[in-house]
Parts: structure tokens; C-alpha cells; sequence
DNA sequence: GCCAACGTTGGC
DNA sequence: GCCAACGTTGGC
């Protein structure tokens, strides 16, 4: 099993959107970097991942989400009305790919970055290379430990 | 709003 | 293949 984090703009795609929809899963779509489909191509169900708000005044992790399908072709990319359309993709040579992930702990409080970069083991994290802009990156089952031991409440699922 | 870092594009 | 120009990301 592996362990990753995942970006997102809380203005596009929150925490508490994904939350609120039906049994706490949605499609995670839109990635439109190679490295970042990359990783997201060697996602197996049952990998748990961090998930980010980025581009806001206090980035914080927000919850822990499962991967809970195989990686599969992102739709959007075949959808001309998409944001995320790709004309260059073709339903037999897709580019982009997608995962489902669910929401299954939320951290409370959220972990804020100014939090995490006071924590001397956790500098080494991919999030804080320089000039890292991964929205989808790996992490490292030492920093795992570390991380999860923060205070959460479970989220039990209707 | 600033700006460093990075990725992509396209002319040559 | 090189690289300048441009666009984007995202912390601060």
C-alpha cells in the first residue's frame, strides 16, 4: 500500500465538498501534468492519501481519503463544454488519468503547513522542496507515521 | 500583488 | 535539440 498527497484549491474542490457528496467519494480529475498522472497510474485501491488546500491564506491538510478504484482514463479530457478538455487526447490514446477516492478521516484541527513546518522531522516532505507544484505526490510511510498521529475525528460513513 | 520555480510551446 | 517567451502554480 502507498501513500500520497493530493492538492486541491478549496475554491474549486473542498473538503467539505467532497464530504457532503453521496457516501463521500468523487472522481479526483483535472490533473493535467505527466508527472503527476504518472503517480497517479501506479494508484492501486486501498493506497490512502493526504488530501491539501492549496492557494489560500493558511494551506492545511484537511483529511485522509482511499483511493478506491483502479486508475482510469479522466472523462473530462474527451468533454469539449470541460475546462479540463484535451483535444489532443483521444478516447484510444488517453493522456489524463482518474481515480475515485473517499473520505474517511477528517484531522481536527486542520494540519496547518505553518503546523507541519514546525515539525523538524517532516522538512524532508516532497511539499516543502523548493519549488515543488505537484498537485499529486508521493509520501513517505515515515512521514505517514508521523502525520497520522495528529488529532482527528473519525468520519463514520451514513 | 509579487515573484520564483516550473512546464509547455514553437521558431529556428 | 536548443532556448526564449509565455503561462501557471502557489507560498508569502
Amino acid at each position: 500500500m502507498a501513500f500520497w498527497l493530493l492538492k486541491s484549491e478549496p475554491s474549486e474542490f473542498s473538503w467539505n465538498d467532497l464530504l457532503q457528496k453521496p457516501n463521500r467519494q468523487e472522481i479526483w480529475d483535472g490533473v493535467r501534468n505527466y508527472q503527476a498522472r504518472n503517480y497517479i497510474r501506479s494508484m492501486r485501491p486501498g493506497d490512502l492519501a493526504l488530501f491539501y488546500h492549496s492557494s489560500i491564506p493558511e494551506p492545511a491538510i484537511m483529511g485522509i481519503v482511499r483511493i478506491i478504484s483502479d486508475p482510469f482514463p479522466d472523462p473530462s479530457q474527451f468533454d469539449p463544454r470541460s475546462p479540463y478538455y484535451d483535444p489532443r487526447s483521444s478516447r484510444e490514446n488517453p493522456r489524463w488519468y482518474s481515480v475515485f477516492v473517499q473520505a474517511i478521516q477528517t484531522f481536527y484541527p486542520p494540519i496547518e503547513r505553518s503546523e507541519l513546518k514546525k515539525d523538524h522531522r517532516l522538512q524532508t516532505m516532497e511539499l516543502f522542496r523548493k519549488g515543488s507544484r505537484l498537485s499529486v505526490m508521493p509520501v513517505l510511510a515515515e512521514h505517514w507515521q508521523i502525520l497520522t498521529k495528529y488529532p482527528y475525528k473519525l468520519e463514520e460513513l451514513p
